[in-house]
DNA sequence: GATGAATGAGCATTCATTCAT
DNA sequence: CATGAATGAATGCTCATTCAT
C-alpha cells in the first residue's frame, strides 16, 4: 500500500519538477509533453493520468512556487522582529527580490505566467500542510500597526503590482537600471504609497 | 509606378491590419499565418516576403499601436494647457486609461504582450512621419516644471510599470477592483511617487 | 457465496447496461471501455475478466437486444389468435416496428450493428431462461398454414432483410418517407413475397 | 500551368485511388491517413490540402463508386433494348449483383458503407462529366412503361433497399445461400413488388 | 476475484516555410 | 513581385491492455 503510494507521489512530483526545469530553461511553448515525460523517466499516458494538460501543470507550478516563496518571506520576517508594519513590508519585499536575484530561472517562470488571479490565489493557500496562510498574516500585521490604512487589498495590490512590474525588467535585463540602483527608488515608492493610504 | 508602389503598400497594410484583428481575438498561439493571409486575401508567401514571421509581425504591431496611443496623448495634452508637471503626467496616464478602456481588444494585445523594451522602443520614435517623438516631449516637460527632478528616467520607468501593471487586471477583469474604483488610489501613489523623487 | 455470486453477476450486468447506454448515446466507436468501467462503477480490469474487449460485449448486446425482441413479438403474436399465417407475419413486422419506433436509441444500435449472422444466431436461442426458440416457432407457424412454401428459410431471410434494410431509414431518418407512410408499401411487399413462394 | 494542374489532379486520384485500395483491404478503421499518403506517395499535408478527414475520402469515395456502378449499368441496359419496364428492372439488378459478384473489395465497401441517402446523392448526380443523371432515366423507364405505377419513388427505394440488403451476405458469405441460388428468388420478389404498386 | 496505476504504441492534425511557376 | 501547392516535422492526446498488489 505504502509502495504503491509512494510510487504514484514519486512519479508526479517527477513530473512537477521535471515540467518545472524544462519550462524555466525551454519556456513553456518550446517545451513539448514529450519533454518532460522523456525526461521524467515516465509514459506518455502517466502525465494525462495527473495533468489535464501543459497549462493545468504550468498553473499548479506557479501557485505552488508562489506560495512556496511567500511562506519563506512569511517566516522569514517573523524572525526579524520588526515593530513597524512599513519596515515590515520593505523587509519582505526585499526578501524575494534577493531569493529571486539568486534564482534567475524561477524569476524568469514567474515573470513570464504570473496574474493577479494567480498570485492571489497562491497567497489564499496555505504554503504546505500545516503552513499558515500569507494574506492572512499580511491582514494580521496591518491590524496591529499602529497606523490605520484605509483599504489595505488595495494598497497591498498595488505594492506587488509595482514591485512585481518594476523587478522584472531590472533583474532579468538590468534594464533600465540595474535591481541595485533601483532598489532605493522601489523603497521610496512603496513608503510614499503606505504613506498615502494612511486613514489617520 | 504609383499604382505598383500602392499595390505594395496596400497588401502589407492588409496584412498589419488582418494580423492585429486576428491576434486581438484570438491570441496570437492561435493565430496562424494562414489565417492572417486567408482574410488579408493574400498569397502565403506575400506574408513572408514582407515579415520574418508571427512574431516579427507582433512586434511591428505593438510598436506601431503603444506609439499612436502615446502620440495622442501627447498632443491632447498640449491643448489641455495645463501648468504642472504632476498634472500633466495624470493627465496622460487618464487619457491613456480612457483610450484602453474604450477599446478592449486593443487592451488586451497590448496586456499580453507589452514589455519595457518594446515600450521604450516605441517611445523613442515619431508617432508617424512628421510627428514628434514622446520621449522627448516628456522629457521636456520636466525640464520647465519648477521642481527639480533626481532621476526622470527611473520615475517615468517607475510609473509607467505601476500605472500598466494595474490597470491590466483592472480593467480586463474588475479584479481586485473596477478602475473606476482604483483610479484615486492610482492618482494617489503616482502624486506619491512624483513628490518622493523630488530634488528640490 | 450467493452473496459473491450476486456480486459477479451485478457488476456483469452493470457493464452490460452501462455499456449499451453508451453505444447508443455515444457510438460504439466514441465509447472507450473507460467510459464504460467508469459509469459502472467497476475497476477497469474487471471488464477484461467478463468480456474480450469492447467488440465481444457488442456483440453480445446485440444477440441479447434481438433476442428480448423478438421474444416479446413471438408471445405477443400468440395471444393475438390469428388464424393465417400472413396475418401473423404482418403482425409481427408491425409489432416490432413499434417496439422501435418507440426506442430510437435501441433503433439506432441495431441499425448500426446487425448482420444477418449475428441476428440468426440470436433467433436460434432462447429469448431467456425457460423461453422458447423464436426460430423455430416460425417454422411451426408456417407448418401449421393452410398454405405450403417452398422455402421458408429463405423466404425469412428476404423479409427479415427488407423489412430491416427499409425500415432503418423511415424510421431513424424519415427518408424517403416516414415509416407511417411506408407501412402499407412494406405490407403489401411482404404479402406479394409470400405470395410468390407458395407451392400450391 | 498544365503542369501545375495536373501534377494537383495526379496526387488527389493516387490519394483516391490508394484509399479506395486501403479501405477495401484493411477497412477504414484500421486505416491511418499515414498509411494511404505512405503508399500515395505524398506528404501528409497534402492529403488535408484535398480532403477534410478520413471519412470525408470515404463518402468521397462511395459516392464515386455507386455512380460508376450505376452509369455502366444504365449505359448497359440500353444496349440491351428491353421493352419491357420490369425486364429493364431484373436486366440492371443482375448486372449490378454481377458487377459485384466479380469485384469482392468494392462489393465489402460499398456493404459497409452503404447508406440510402448517400446512394441518392450519388444516383441523382451525373455519373462523369457528359454522363447522364441515373435517377433522371430510371423515372424515364417508369413512364414509358405500358404499365402506371403509384409511387415510383418508394418502390425504387423499397427494390434498392431489398436487393442491397440481401446480396451482401449472399454474395460475401453464401449465407444463407449463394447468390446463385438466392436470384431466383430475389427475381421473384422484385417482379411482386413491382405488381403489387401497378396503379392500373 | 478485483483493482486501477502504468504503459507506450498509435493517430489525427497543424502549420511554418519553401520554391517552382 | 506574387503565388499557393507541397512539405513533413512536430505534437497533443487517446486508449486497449497488462499486471503487481
Amino acid at each position: 500500500m505504502g509502495k504503491l503510494e509512494d510510487n504514484k507521489k514519486r512519479k508526479k512530483e517527477a513530473l512537477f519538477h521535471t515540467a518545472f526545469e524544462l519550462f524555466t530553461t525551454k519556456g513553456i511553448n518550446k517545451t513539448a509533453v514529450s519533454d518532460i515525460v522523456d525526461r521524467a523517466g515516465v509514459a506518455k499516458g502517466t502525465f494525462y493520468l495527473y495533468f489535464k494538460d501543459k497549462y493545468d501543470i504550468r498553473n499548479k507550478l506557479i501557485t505552488h512556487k508562489a506560495n512556496e516563496l511567500f511562506g519563506m518571506a512569511s517566516a522569514s520576517v517573523e524572525k526579524a522582529a520588526l515593530n513597524d508594519f512599513e519596515d515590515k513590508v520593505i523587509y519582505i519585499v526585499d526578501f524575494i527580490i534577493d531569493q529571486l536575484t539568486k534564482n534567475p530561472p524561477l524569476m524568469n517562470f514567474i515573470a513570464k505566467n504570473l496574474s493577479w488571479g494567480v498570485f492571489k490565489t497562491a497567497l489564499s493557500q496555505p504554503a504546505d500542510e500545516g503552513g499558515s496562510i500569507f494574506y492572512d498574516k499580511f491582514m494580521e500585521m496591518i491590524q496591529n500597526d499602529s497606523h490605520h490604512y484605509d483599504h489595505p487589498d488595495i494598497m497591498l495590490f498595488t505594492i506587488v503590482e509595482l514591485t512585481s512590474a518594476t523587478c522584472f525588467p531590472t533583474i532579468l535585463e538590468a534594464s533600465p537600471v540595474t535591481i541595485g540602483e533601483f532598489k532605493p527608488y522601489l523603497h521610496r515608492a512603496i513608503r510614499a504609497i503606505l504613506y498615502a493610504n494612511r486613514g489617520d
